[in-house]
Parts: C-alpha cells; structure tokens; sequence
DNA sequence: CAAAAAAGAATAAACGTTCATTTTTTTTAA
DNA sequence: TTAAAAAAAATGAACGTTTATTCTTTTTTG
C-alpha cells in the first residue's frame, strides 16, 4: 500500500498548492507550472492525476466545500432545540473560517468568480443539507423569519466570509468579542418576534 | 470639442467591455485583444488610453465604485435621524444591485479576488464615508450596537451582494417583498435594543 | 498639410498540454 | 531471497497557442 500512499500525497500536495498560489494572486496568476513547482512535481504529473486546468480546480474546490461542511456539522446533532442547533453550526463556521483560514479564502474566491463549473458549484452546495433542515424546522415552528434559505444563508453565513476576508487584508481583526457579536447579529437578523423599537 | 468626446466614448467603451467580458467568464478569460474587439478598437489603442492591462482593471474598478457610492448616497441627506438615513442609504443601494446588475456583479468579482491592487482598493473605499458617519452618529445616540464598521458592514450591506449574485445565477429571486424582509433583517442585525427571546 | 489618433502586424514571453525517456515499483521465476 | 523482466509513475523538454505589449504604417482631424 505503499504506492497509494504516494499517490494520494501528491493529489494533496497538488490540491494544497494550487489553494495557495490561486489564494495569493488569483486564479489567473496560477499556471500549471507554478503548481507543479510549488507541489515538488512535474507538470506532466499533474496529468496523471486530473484531466486539466479546470478539472484541478473544480476538484480542488469539491475537496474544499466538503472538508467545509464535514467541519461545520462535526459536533451538531437533530436532537438539540433550533436556537442551539444554530448556534453550534454557526460557531463551527466561524471557527472554521479561523483556522483554516487558507481554505476559507479559497471557497470565497470561488463563490464570487466563474472559476468553477456550475455543475461542480451545485454538487458543492448538497453538502449544507443538515443547516436547511434546521432552518426549515425553524420556520415551521415559528422560529425563524419565514425568509428564503438564500437570505437566511446570506444574513448570517456569509458576512462571516466578508469579515474573514477583511481580517486576511489586514485591515480588522476579529476577537473574540467580534465573533460573539457577529453571533447575536446573526441570529438578530433572522429570529422572529423581534419587537421593533 | 468633437475630438475630445470620441475619446471620452472610446474610453467608456472600453470600460464597458472590460467590465462585460470580466463578469462573464473571469479575469483569466478577458484577454486585451476581447477586450479591444468588444469595444470595437485596435488592441494597441487601449495602450492610448491605459497604461495596461492592470491599470485597465484598477480604472475600470475606480470608475465603478465611484458609479456605486454616487448612486447610493444620491438621495441622502444628514439631517434626518439615523433610521431613515439608514434606510434610504441601504435601499439605494439594493436599487444598484438590482439596476445596474453589471457594474454590481464587477464589484463583487473584485472585492473577493486580488485582481484589483490594494492602494487602488483602499482608494475606492474612500467614498463610503458618509455611510460611515452615519454609523458613527448612530453609535454615539445608542441607536446602533457598538460594532466596527466591518460589522456593520457585513451585516447590512455585503448580504446583497451575496444575493444579487445568486440572482444572476439564476438559482434565486429578488422580489420587492423579498428586499424589504432583506431589509427588515439588516436594520434587526445593527440596531439596539433588542429585546431577547 | 502637419500632428495626433488609430490601426494591424509583429514580438517575445508565458501558457496549458503532450511526448519521448527515465526512474521507480511490482511481478516473475529461479 | 534474489535478479531480471515487465509495468507503472514521473519526468523535463518541446509543442503549438495565446498572451500582453510594441512598432511601423495608415487614417483622421483641425
């Protein structure tokens, strides 16, 4: 099993340069040969492993999405009230987009260019399920803004990634307080009976 | 004065591709000689106009952002109280992202990829400052949550071009009824007081 | 008719990809 | 257990395109 082993380090080392040279001056200051380079490999190899340009970075991104949403769901379980459940996603995420800084860059790279196929864009998104469903269960119980999951998702996940990448430009900082701040205005911004004024 | 109009038209022409070809399949597919058949001008003519092709894209940046902040601050005057200037801000804008959809879809290729540079970015930015006084003036009167710009940012304004985009894919739909819950939510997110559960 | 603007062809560099070899690994047979 | 043979993996150089940019010539303008 040795030979697998090597195989799969080097489709990791390929996956993980080209995050990071794409992360560093966009995908068009990615060539092939930089990747190569940046993997130790040749830039024949990267043939070996993906059918082109395109097929390695809409792999790259499948990889990425999915070691996302395997991150944000690690600790969750149904069995919680809405609120919780939320909340635990939401901090996940959070953490997330903390530590894997790199990886969280790159999703958002991707989530605003036409780099990626739509095809692989939608195969990406199957993987949020578990946050649908909650959000569903919590319209239904009255809950939850009666919004649709693009604004919901658009309220309280996504600044996340603005204040991320905002962090990455250093230009802010996100503490501790931030982070629980951002919380309450997420779920300020999608809760129901918020009494106005 | 003929002459100086045709090449303010063959400026704006090329501007109007570069932001055209940029939307629809990314920097890496907008080469200078589309762009200079787009715009209907000889290659070696944009080098009359732009020194290259990064300055093309940072002017093209420049003029779109300053399009942007004329746009939303247009009907804005200070001397009404924070709501309402808040308000009429944030609806201008989502009436950008809706009207102009093209120059909205550039902004936000460019806010989430290093295509642009940074002192050119920071320069863009500058025209934001009347939203940022108005945030200011809502801190100090307790009006709205103690957050940094960012935040507030995030919360209220960066959302729409998250669902602006989902727009343009196709995959979602910006109704009127849809803005104003959008809105609902943004003003819920920054603003004091609360209440709770 | 002179000067400025625009054009198209030309240039060198960089790109994604492929090819002919070499290197490494696995299999075979003693 | 070994060493030769076969297969697989990996390579660096080379390919044909495409790229941004420049150069020389032509066209347009006042």
């Amino acid at each position: 099993m040795v030979r697998l082993q090597k195989s799969i380090d080097k489709r990791n080392a390929l996956i993980k340069a080209t995050i990071k040279l794409v992360n560093n001056n966009g995908f068009h200051a990615a060539p092939m040969s930089k990747i190569a380079k940046t993997a130790s490999v040749s830039p024949a190899t990267i043939y070996l492993y993906f059918e082109g340009k395109q097929d390695l970075v809409n792999k790259t991104y499948l990889e990425v999405k999915s070691s996302f949403t395997t991150y944000a769901f690690a600790t969750y379980t149904k069995d919680v009230d809405i609120e919780s459940g939320f909340k635990k996603i939401w901090y996940r995420i959070a953490e997330f987009k903390l530590k894997k800084c790199d990886e969280a860059m790159f999703l958002s790279q991707c989530d605003n260019t036409p780099m990626i196929d739509e095809d692989c864009r939608k195969e990406g998104i199957k993987h949020l399920q578990p946050l649908l469903d909650l959000w569903k269960k919590g319209k239904e119980e009255g809950i939850i803004m009666p919004l649709s999951d693009y604004v919901l998702y658009a309220y309280t996940i996504n600044p996340l990634s603005f204040l991320m990448v905002a962090q990455k430009r250093g230009v802010f900082k996100l503490t501790k307080e931030q982070i629980n701040a951002a919380y309450t205005a997420a779920w300020n911004s999608i809760k129901k009976n918020n009494k106005n004024k």
